[in-house]
DNA sequence: GCCGATGTTCGATGGTTGACGAACATCGAA
DNA sequence: TTCGATGTTCGTCAACCATCGAACATCGGC
């Protein structure tokens, strides 16, 4: 189940967010999330099967730093901005302004 | 050679040093160099052997975020803070707040 | 000159991770 | 109702990582 495993903001471990930023792929989603638009997935152009694509995102979302929305069969998903500066104030805002240089070439179909 | 392995602040990787401090021994130690002091290895009382803390410290100076010095047979280390700074704005000052909580119990001896 | 203290390196081991394709489930549209 | 689009899950594989003990190198003190 997709939408259970959203931890509350209270349970974000910053290990987890730190690993799960640490990958080049997720970093690289992040930044493209930076903006706070909702995405959908198959908007976002990775280079990685679907499959892998599924699982990059459940880390991102098992670790705190996304939510993602289902409507139909379609995936939606967006920073936790505002949540995540609430439990690690200026943490991720100090990491998405350096990452760009290193995180994965990811766009938009 | 120990001290061939310390990158320039500009060739700092984030996602390496994201990693780096991803584990909850290394987070430790870095918590516990966070007061701006140097350190010997041997005052570090941390729960693994010391070929393992040999390999931990190892990867916090690859990863740019210590500075080793040897003076005889010892070691001392202490946090590059001034330098992460100028490279990541805000980003360990944001890390190390928030790490106590999760970090490895590191003390002194 | 010998011995103990301090780190490093090596090899082995077990666990985790990232990647893929294939098979599956589900929903919407034709 | 059938088909295509969208994600998930599973099994597998290779790579990486944390850990340990043992062997080694080096330096200082006795």
């Amino acid at each position: 189940m997709r939408s259970a495993d959203h931890p509350d903001v209270s349970d974000i471990s910053l290990t987890r967010v730190l690993s799960a930023l640490a990958d080049p792929l997720r970093l690289g989603v992040a930044c493209l999330l930076a903006d706070g638009e909702e995405r959908q997935w198959g908007d976002l152009d990775v280079p990685v099967s679907k499959s892998t694509l599924s699982h990059h995102m459940k880390t991102l979302r098992q670790a705190g730093l996304t939510r993602t929305r289902e409507e139909g069969t379609r995936c939606y998903v967006r920073l936790r901005t505002v949540e995540l500066e609430s439990r690690f104030p200026g943490l991720l805002a100090s990491i998405l302004q350096a990452a760009p240089a290193e995180a994965a070439p990811v766009g938009l179909r």
